[in-house]
DNA sequence: TAGATTGTTAATCGATTAACAATC
DNA sequence: TAGATTGTTAATCGATTAACAATC
């Protein structure tokens, strides 16, 4: 939860900059969310000292600091399993080099797609993971396949030495605890979307 | 954050159904998730008196209990905006219509793109959105273009009369609050992930 | 009736907010 | 020094869990 209000914080900073904001006060802060300034301080302080009394937060400095503590001032390699309309998507989605994912790799286990270069990457076969994973030092697997495939993949990732999954797939898969698993489950939300449409009047 | 958990009863009620399983108590469905007993029943019994005390739920009868609550059991009309990589990923991915999301109209901005169809469906302009949002009924807009156009094409589903918005582009967007908005922001996942990775030893 | 399990009340826990001494 | 704002401790609130009477 703080890392989600971190994530806001940190957007929100980084406008500020581009705007020229040199100083920013918790009460400011909080504001622009309506969240409670002692809570912007207590989520701040929980990872330092970043603040001076009596003047607020250095933008820029509080921008950076958030940066390193999300992990977003350096580079994530990752591979992409599945290139369907999914894995298509999320290749091109601009958000995913902005944060410092680098698709360093695409498989699928077509084999009609086995071989075609996308950006100048080739797509290769699914038993190429183990090998690609380690020459490129990859870290994250991004599993855009069929649900009843992910499981599978999720497995095989594990066992080429990723570090962590990101599962777009609608549904769930299980991995060992030291592998960070982190599910996109778009049913969730159209769960969400659905109960409240429901709960409104007409 | 009950809704949440309705969603994750429910997908493990229709397994279970499907499985052949009659009844079940709160206590074997919240050993599934790592949930209290208590959790489980309190969440349900806001919603009605659904069990039988001294034997459980009935999986079938919790399931389709659930399903209403929910909205499941119904449809919902929805526009696409937007047919790039995204919109076109949305478009034929089978959680929608799985969860009564039904895709009625399809527009996009791009000249290229309008008048080309999709399984049936054409695409159509812009400028079509406040007659298609009324002669298909539409109540939901899928939001799935840039996010520098987000806001602007948000405010015309709001013209054209949508009860909600499903937004996919990786920016905020503000709506009336009689309109339902639901983000499904990629960064923050991305941001979790990577501060998480940040945290592990190596 | 005895055993099981619900729905709900009371107790606990954690997260949010208010208040304030420290300090720029 | 006076005013402002942090970092942090204490108070509050809401959500989770334990306990149990009701009842199948």
């Amino acid at each position: 939860m703080t890392v989600r209000r971190l994530s806001v914080y940190f957007r929100c900073l980084a406008q500020l900059e581009e705007d020229g904001v040199r100083t920013i006060s918790s009460q400011e802060l909080a504001a622009r969310f309506h969240l409670n300034s002692a809570q912007v301080r207590k989520d701040l302080a929980y990872f330092g000292e970043f603040g001076i009394r009596g003047i607020g937060y250095d933008t820029a400095n509080l921008r950076a600091e958030i940066q390193r503590i999300l992990g977003l001032d350096r580079e994530w390699r990752v591979v992409l399993v599945g290139f369907g309309n999914l894995g298509s998507a999320l290749f091109h989605y601009r958000g995913f080099a902005r944060q410092g994912f680098r698709i360093a790799a695409i498989v699928d286990d077509d084999p009609a797609k086995v071989g075609r270069a996308v950006n100048g990457l080739a797509i290769l076969a699914l038993a190429e993971l183990p090998r690609v994973v380690k020459s490129q030092a990859i870290q994250i697997g991004v599993v855009a396949v069929p649900a009843e495939a992910a499981q599978a993949v999720a497995d095989r990732l594990v066992a080429a030495g990723v570090r962590a999954i990101l599962n777009f797939a609608p549904s769930r898969v299980k991995v060992p605890k030291d592998v960070r698993l982190q599910n996109v489950d778009l049913s969730i939300e159209l769960e969400n979307l659905s109960f409240h449409l429901g709960q409104a009047p007409r």
